[in-house]
DNA sequence: GTACTGATACTCT
DNA sequence: GAGTATCAGTACT
């Protein structure tokens, strides 16, 4: 399988975040690979969304999100926890898309280990727990995911969206810009 | 099953 | 210094 192209991310964040739903996110690590299929996203946007890193200006955090399409923004959130984003828009326009859940594919002996956990329902059913699951770290931040180890590649054609409220804001969490595949059990919050 | 809590370190004001 | 795009464990019902 070929990695999705940057072109698959120049778009508005929302778009990507409905179209990302049912790919699948690759990570080739020295100990094997490590694979999801997407099942929840999260959109952000810039001076519009007051939820976004990127409400205000750029710094040195959030610098990707203003970057090229199809880059991966990781950063630390409530001091443990790396959350895995994809810029989108075209250069100078801020926007990212979260991910937040994937249901495990390879490397699950893998995630595991990594995760610390036997249950496979919460190796990686949230944005804190996928990254660990896969290795993800700030590391990996303001890579390009069109080419490399980290990368995206199609799966499913078909997938029922549903869609709701982002989680855990305290401002911009009005509006209906998080999306799920219904009724699948990785899914953080139905 | 739901509800609440503490852990934790980094970022920007 | 305040706030944070979370999670696992514990204590309840």
């Amino acid at each position: 399988m070929t990695p999705l192209k940057q072109s698959f991310f120049s778009r508005a964040p929302r778009a990507v975040a409905r179209n990302l739903l049912g790919k699948i996110l690759v990570h080739r690590t020295r100990r094997g690979l490590i694979s999801g299929m997407i099942v929840e996203t999260e959109s952000y946007g810039g001076s519009d969304d007051p939820a976004s890193h990127a409400y205000k200006k750029i710094t040195q955090r959030n610098f990707v999100m203003f970057g090229p399409p199809g880059y991966s923004y990781v950063y630390l959130c409530y001091g443990m926890y790396e959350l895995f984003n994809v810029s989108t828009e075209k250069q100078g326009i801020p926007a990212a898309v979260l991910v937040r859940a994937l249901e495990p594919l390879d490397g699950i002996e893998l995630m595991k280990r990594n995760r610390g956990v036997k249950n496979i329902r919460s190796l990686t059913s949230g944005p804190g727990k996928l990254t660990q699951a896969l290795g993800i770290t700030r590391r990996q931040n303001n890579r390009a995911l069109f080419r490399g180890d980290l990368f995206i590649v199609p799966g499913r054609r078909k997938v029922a969206i549903a869609r709701s409220r982002r989680i855990g804001l305290s401002r911009g969490a009005d509006k209906l810009l998080r999306f799920f595949i219904k009724g699948n059990p990785y899914v953080s919050a139905q």
